[in-house]
DNA sequence: AGCGTTATGTTATCTTATAACAAAATTGAG
DNA sequence: CTCAATTTTGTTATAAGATAACATAACGCT
């Protein structure tokens, strides 16, 4: 149980980038082990102070350009509540996250998603408002969005956490 | 038709300050007043920027706390993933949105949502991951998460934009 | 080996956001 | 009304996050 799926997750991204034909480079690879290791979101300046203990260039479009590669492949995700940046769980087709992140310890937890269509009634097809809220509600406009990608995340407070709270107050 | 609810959100607001007993300070008025002119998302620079125009404070606070007032309050929502705040098209209670943003016009539009409770399997109560993502696929383990709060955003293309894209392909 | 492409490293700068404190306005108690 | 406590505003200064532009190095193909 040390490092839960840190190593399959690494190897997965490798594997994937091999398929693909992406370079993972060094300072890519070593950003993505920065992350995993952490095992939640770091700042771009957090993985940048990483990467110059590792002798790596250590200006910040070294971090950024590694965080976007690995961002556009799927590899990675932006906490956006948090101005962060986390490994992903379960790297396969690039996707957007549902992320649920704890207030109180700052961990980040990727759902899997295979469902997205259900949530926002269709990524990467048109859908109405109605089949998206899929509400009684009826808007009084139809507007149709076509769907590219999204960020979704679900703030507040994970079990551990809420544990914790609990004996404290008793 | 010339400001689809402008007028109307903005009076609820008022309304919503008098009941709640908030203040509703002239900056903060003038805040409002600009979001709902502007129609879609603004950095708090621009904001500033009218402020400054309108004879008020120009320092960065000046804007960050009338912005971050209304955000408490559930007037004007962040737009995470375009560092922007747009007001809200249907104030009442504080709550997370749900936005629609178009990547090539920049127009923001919320989602009304009186069924968040759907999308997370509970905010503001404890949730399994199952009910949460409610798909076949059972997660191994059953992480609960107190949730009390969420970010939402569906990037793509308005209806609008994609009917002006088709044209010029044509 | 050599050429075009892709990735890295660096400098400089920009944008976004906040800390800290003084001055003004508002509220409520007496 | 007046004064004290609280809240809001305004200002200075600076922190934190992100990108533009360009030079150098590595790669990948013929």
């Amino acid at each position: 149980m040390a490092n839960s799926g840190r190593d399959e997750a690494f190897a997965k991204v490798e594997r994937l980038c091999k398929e693909r034909n992406l370079r993972l480079t060094p300072v890519r690879k070593r950003v993505l082990e920065i992350l995993l290791e952490a095992g939640r979101a770091l700042g771009a300046y957090e993985v940048l102070e990483s990467l110059r203990r590792d002798g790596f260039g250590h200006q910040p479009p070294v971090a950024y350009r590694a965080l976007e590669f690995l961002q556009e492949n799927g590899f990675v995700h932006r906490v956006e509540g948090m101005k962060g940046y986390v490994a992903c769980t379960s790297p396969s087709e690039p996707h957007g996250p549902v992320l649920l992140v704890c207030d109180s310890c700052n961990e980040v937890k990727e759902l899997r998603t295979p469902h997205l269509e259900e949530i926002a009634g269709g990524i990467g097809s048109h859908c109405s408002l109605e089949s998206a809220a899929e509400t009684g509600r009826h808007q009084a406009e139809t507007e149709e969005f076509l769907a590219s990608a999204h960020a979704i995340e679900i703030l507040g407070c994970c079990k551990q956490c809420s544990e914790a709270s609990e004996l404290s107050s008793k």
